[in-house]
DNA sequence: ACTCCATTTCAACGACTGTTGAATAATGCG
DNA sequence: CGCATTATTCAACAGTCGTTGAAATGGAGT
């Protein structure tokens, strides 16, 4: 004996399903599960609510990532401003590590947010790759002008290449939180633990030492320790 | 008034459609399409034979995935192996950068398969994911391997982590063949030309800096000619 | 000539995808 | 109360995917 199908009643719930709680469930969905998992259908069940509602809120699912990317990046964009701005006279060095800790701060834990961003860099529609483009853009305008003001101030090698150092730097950064820990398990088989956190530091100290004009001035003393 | 079904005769074909042609067909599919566009059908329209066929010459398309990679690693294991022999006293600093060559020459146009394979170590099957470990294992101790002697031999600091060194040195010029070409276009607005090949010796340099035990000591003149 | 085997195609299965149109229920307004 | 609007669900469409079982074909061996 079948149950008589226990449909859910229509129209407005208590609780109501609006934008903002479809991008909630679409990041978790992202984070988790990446772009090949992250299905409208996925999205649905996380948030509650029947597939088709997400059309009622988005025209389609490159809508609601682009949504979900207008909502990420600006947050991230504000404090690297903050930072880059020229009145800031902390240290070169510190500065550059206060971008790393920016981005984790933002995309740390997102490891499937980042592959889904990656996925659409290299094969998202147009529409999408240019507004990726314009979101970078405006967060890599900040590295740039930070290194532009750490050669200015006598702090980095005159020789940089600007925009290729920042490209450096972050890309890195994004490296180790992604494969860090596949490697560390899969193929150096050192234990997990502190890895990535590591594999942080050493790579900052590397960077440091190929764009610092004097490598040999020692770092800023509690460096590593800035959240 | 449709036509009668032009249908293809069955049975063997002059042309056998072999192991290593299937082979063939999936790594351009890979290659152009990444995973996501590279289905069994599209192997087969490549390959010119029906999707059923592969199911002939392999168990499943997981199968053909760890066959391809059994015939790309190898060959570039071998390399590695032979550049890394302690035998070999080259300049530590040019066999680093023949390192990223070896890697150009094995995967420096593959960037679907590059994608499919950094897709494969962050969500394949455990199967797949312990496969394509053993073989970067293999390269990777070749540079770890150089690393160590480098130390050993006074040209590397000696207080670098051999493995994560490896991993920046290697990971870095992957993610310039990858990225550059969509960064450069869409981002820096600098020409397109020769992008990566500059950014690929900004890197090297960087790193040059950041390992050596005399950074300030020149790199070989000839170092970027080699091939 | 007949049989057997290796190779190839066909047709379908079930699952999943993004998306749409219609039906339905709750709410706010006059 | 009646009515329009808003929010929600249902059922389906057309497409793709990996995979499978059965049928067909050509050639080799006897």
């Amino acid at each position: 004996m079948k149950s008589p199908a226990p449909r859910k009643s229509r129209g407005p719930k208590t609780l109501k399903v609006d934008t903002t709680r479809l991008l909630d469930a679409a990041q978790r969905v992202f984070s988790e599960n990446g772009m090949g998992g992250a299905s409208i259908r996925a999205i649905a069940r996380e948030a509650g609510c029947d597939p088709a509602l997400i059309y009622y809120h988005f025209d389609s699912k490159e809508a609601m990532f682009l949504a979900l990317l207008e909502r990420k990046m600006p947050p991230l964009a504000v404090e690297l401003e903050l930072l880059s701005a020229p009145s800031n006279t902390e240290p070169t060095a510190l500065r550059l590590w206060k971008i790393s800790r920016i981005y984790w701060r933002h995309f740390g834990e997102d490891s499937g947010f980042r592959a889904v961003l990656r996925g659409q860099i290299l094969g998202g529609t147009e529409g999408t790759k240019d507004a990726i483009a314009r979101h970078i853009q405006r967060a890599a305008k900040c590295n740039w002008a930070i290194i532009d003001q750490g050669i200015e101030r006598g702090d980095l090698r005159s020789d940089l290449h600007t925009r290729v150092t920042g490209f450096f730097l972050v890309r890195m950064f994004m490296e180790i939180f992604d494969l860090v820990p596949s490697f560390v398990e899969r193929i150096t088989q050192v234990p997990v633990g502190q890895a990535v956190a590591k594999a942080e530091r050493a790579w900052f100290e590397l960077f440091w030492r190929g764009v610092a004009a004097h490598p040999s001035k020692p770092l800023p003393a509690d460096l590593f320790s800035v959240e």
